[in-house]
DNA sequence: TATTGTTATACTCTATAACTATA
DNA sequence: TATAGTTATAGAGTATAACAATA
């Protein structure tokens, strides 16, 4: 009989773990986490401006613009005006930026594989659901 | 038909939505979530060392010596040598820190209700179960 | 020599405030 | 007046390196 753990424990143990996996996952990319999530939501087919990308990722508007630096300086996207609304920046992919969003995202889905590979498949299935209702 | 979202942020978001319930449940009891952890280790029937309860929370000890200089100074918890191995020091909930132990942990309990109250009672213990299994 | 606690320090991640330009 | 992007800055939170005391 083992003591029950905090909820709050077992979520950072598990974003902790599983980062241990995407990160050394997506190194032969030559990006990190944060910067795989930018290109993820960046992937989608509709365009984004910089806000938007990073209220889709619920991080700062301020805090995108350093990712979006990075990324650029690595031809991995690009930014351009909005036309008709000239404050706004549009970022898209690149076309570099496109191969290493597939080749990345292959790496980290059999790094969320590996990460639940103590569950049974039906249970791994259903702990993304769970947390997919929860936020 | 909606789109499937990464693990790493679904991690991320509960993780983050969960705190946002924790921390102000914690506020009448004046700690925060990370101190909550540190009570909680100690409130096991073993006495530890500060290393020892680093380690239970997968923490430096160099981060365990701050948690502790605060919760010395609120009368949670007290320091004293090891007897057999004077390099260690033995911590210890007061009585005011086993007071507040008891009633933070319900104010948490309630708190992670709250958190896993969109799912049906047998999701709300499988989550934590699966979890559990995970880390 | 190795371990525990401590301190100083630095690094990462993030947000707030203030600015520019556009609307 | 309000919004989008940017910059400067500051605050968490954390770990690494180095030291003292002890084993």
């Amino acid at each position: 009989m083992s003591r029950r753990r905090r909820l709050g424990y077992l979520l950072k143990q598990a974003n902790l773990r599983l980062a241990e996996l995407t990160g050394p996952a997506l190194e032969p990319y030559g990006i990190e986490g944060r910067e795989f999530a930018v290109l993820s939501v960046l992937g989608t087919p509709e365009p984004l401006s910089q806000l938007e990308a990073a209220q889709r990722l619920g991080i700062d508007r301020t805090t995108m613009v350093g990712l979006l630096d990075g990324l650029e300086r690595k031809k991995l996207v690009g930014r351009r005006p909005h036309p008709d609304d000239r404050r706004k920046n549009m970022v898209e992919l690149t076309e570099h930026g496109r191969e290493t969003l597939d080749g990345a995202t292959r790496a980290v889905d059999g790094a969320e594989e590996a990460f639940l590979a103590g569950l049974p498949g039906d249970d791994a299935r259903l702990i993304r659901d769970l947390l997919d209702r929860l936020v």
